[in-house]
DNA sequence: TTCGGCAATGTTACATCATAACAGCGGGGT
DNA sequence: ACCCCGCTGTTATGATGTAACATTGCCGAA
């Protein structure tokens, strides 16, 4: 199992285990390929990685400079579009902010459950959604290639 | 028939009267509600229908101002949030850009297909697709309200 | 060993997208 | 006449994202 489900966002888990096993799995991916986690961009993830709710990029930017004095806008965007490309994290769309992925290493656009009252967002993998998303996009002779999919309301928490 | 569907979008068509169709449209609603389409909102209404490209609010500030010199960022931004309130436009999240509804009158959240191509951006309406959504939310105990799909690729035309 | 290429990062400046806050204006009701 | 309230004007600023060029440090070729 790679990384625990946000499923249990709003639920007591283990946070600071989530994070590590989300760092241990990038570097293992990254390690396979090729591609340089370098400290600067394993710091970014790990803050990406500190809440379940999606980070807005001068927010990173605030944390990271307690640690990085140099850091700067495009040291931050640098980092989350590395990040991006390598499939451990997703910008969430509506919300101009980027969360951490929880199927990092199969390569895929998210889905996302985003709750407006606590913010926390659950990144799902539903198959008949994709396939619905697929024919959607082939019954309009559409070759879709990335897809924003994003529902905003309350979680089962919140909702209660 | 409301407004002609994007589908039509890369072929010709009058486009004239499909401005023409959608704001006729967009005034009989606000009529009927007892909202106040006034000349600025549907200026910028008319604006958002010139093509079926999302368009900026930076690129209908220009346009507007050249009729309108007093405009301001915030004129744009006040019009298109009545015009998203009421339905007769849509917000592309992935673009930060604005799209004339085809389904006006009819509430709901846009489905798009956006070629990255020639940026031409179709509005479907896919009762499977939203049944997904719907299913997919309540199998995680979420109770949604705002739904973004925005699928980008390329159109049957550019994709040829 | 020295040098040149290349990826990552540093640094400055700017572009783009969006909103806060208050002022003015004008129609409709009392 | 007066007030209320919705729409618009106006100034300023906040929030998000990028261009362009400088610097560093590693590694392989000459
Ligand atoms: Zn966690
Ligand atoms: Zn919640
Ligand atoms: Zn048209
Ligand atoms: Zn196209």
């Amino acid at each position: 199992m790679a990384a625990r489900g946000a499923a249990q966002a709003h639920q007591t888990h283990n946070h600071r285990e989530c994070i590590e096993d989300a760092l241990k799995r990038a570097r293992e991916i990254c390690a396979g390929r090729g591609a340089q986690l370098t400290p600067l961009r394993e710091k970014v993830l790990q803050i990406v990685w500190r809440s379940h709710k999606p980070v807005g990029a001068y927010d990173v930017l605030d944390e990271l400079a307690r640690s990085h004095k140099s850091a700067r806008p495009p040291t931050v965007y640098r980092a989350l579009d590395f990040l991006m490309g390598e499939g451990l994290i997703h910008k969430i769309e509506s919300l101009n902010a980027y969360l951490g992925c929880v199927e990092a290493g199969a390569p895929h656009s998210g889905q996302f459950l985003i709750c407006r009252q606590c913010g926390a967002t659950e990144e799902i993998v539903d198959a008949k959604l994709e396939t619905a998303l697929d024919q959607a996009a082939k019954q309009a002779h559409f070759a879709g290639e990335r897809k924003v999919v994003e529902i905003s309301g309350l979680c089962a928490r919140c909702a209660a």
